[in-house]
DNA sequence: TAGTCCTGGATATAGTATAACACAGCGCCC
DNA sequence: GGGCGCTGTGTTATACTATATCCAGGACTA
């Protein structure tokens, strides 16, 4: 399936947003008495390889190709969850699909723009969404576990324009 | 993990809440010259079993065992994709799952509490919740096209009722 | 009546996730 | 040292969710 490139790898140092990710995964994990292992992190590296949603699967094909490693779904699954636990990354729920946390070190509720073009999830965290959502279960009572927040559309890059062309203004309507 | 029933079909005129569903949709269907054919008129009742969330194996378990169908996934996910076109149901994503549409005739985004415990499924509507999505939205520039807002917690019954405290007010739209 | 579209039956397969058992390494206590 | 339990991973099998494809029959249209 041709997937369009999850944005940006190009547009901006890709590599130092993976370095800073493992950097804080290893220190908080440290903190925390946690193993993150050389699987678990490497599985943190492959969700870290672009800033859209990555597959269990994908993650599968890419620990047999591009690692020789022998693996299996279990293998995958028990790293990402590990990865979830420890709050390194997110589960888009609306895409079967893992994404890798902008910011492991304050814990946040999920909020996620996805672009269904460029496949680009921008994660947010505002207190104004969330505040709203906490003050309707309070009035009904509801005690909140987890909240997902999942908004599908396009980006502002998809929405404007198109690969390769001029940048276009365009008024919003 | 104890699963109490869905949603208190025995606290209320649950039978109510089906005859209504179907009756607004006959008439929605009509007036948009959609067929609500046999099936589909069937595969929302059971959707509407309860107020909890329907797996579309348990609805294809259901065509098969009382109503003697023969019938295959297909078969459900056609039935159910016509329905949420029409939104009369909707997907919770979190959940592979589905559940009824509790006000199918004014549109809107799709808001729900979750009870882990009794699995019912509470519909929102907030301006609130979707307006300060729209705002974050606007200010990165992002052209919402579907939200998703799935909150997993405890219902009002389920969480910490107290003894002699009023329970299972229900609001509907 | 013939053509066309919509619906749903039937078969096969794709995609996502977990159960269950095995085994190796490690720390611990005797 | 030897038994023990715990964690992490390998291995196999299976469950659960969803779609692709082809086809038959009925309804609507001209
Ligand atoms: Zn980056
Ligand atoms: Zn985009
Ligand atoms: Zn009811
Ligand atoms: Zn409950």
């Amino acid at each position: 399936m041709a997937k369009s490139p999850a944005l940006l790898e190009a547009d901006h140092d890709h590599r130092h947003c993976v370095d800073n990710a493992l950097a804080v995964a290893t220190e908080l994990c440290q903190r925390r008495g946690a193993r993150l292992t050389v699987l678990r992190r490497r599985v943190l590296e492959l969700v870290w390889r672009s800033h859209g949603p990555v597959g269990a699967y994908e993650i599968l094909d890419w620990l047999r190709s591009e690692d020789g490693r022998t693996a299996a779904p279990p293998t995958v699954y028990r790293a990402l969850d590990f990865l979830i636990e420890q709050r390194l990354i997110h589960r888009i729920e609306s895409l079967n699909a893992f994404v890798g946390c902008i910011d492991p070190i304050n814990p946040h509720t999920g909020q996620y723009l996805i672009c269904r073009d460029c496949r680009t999830v921008t994660e947010l965290d505002d207190d104004g969404i969330s505040h709203a959502i906490r003050r309707q279960a309070q009035q009904r009572g509801f005690q909140i576990g987890q909240q997902t927040v999942e908004v599908h559309g396009l980006c502002e890059n998809c929405a404007g324009k198109k690969p390769g062309s001029e940048i276009g203004r365009q008024s919003a309507s």
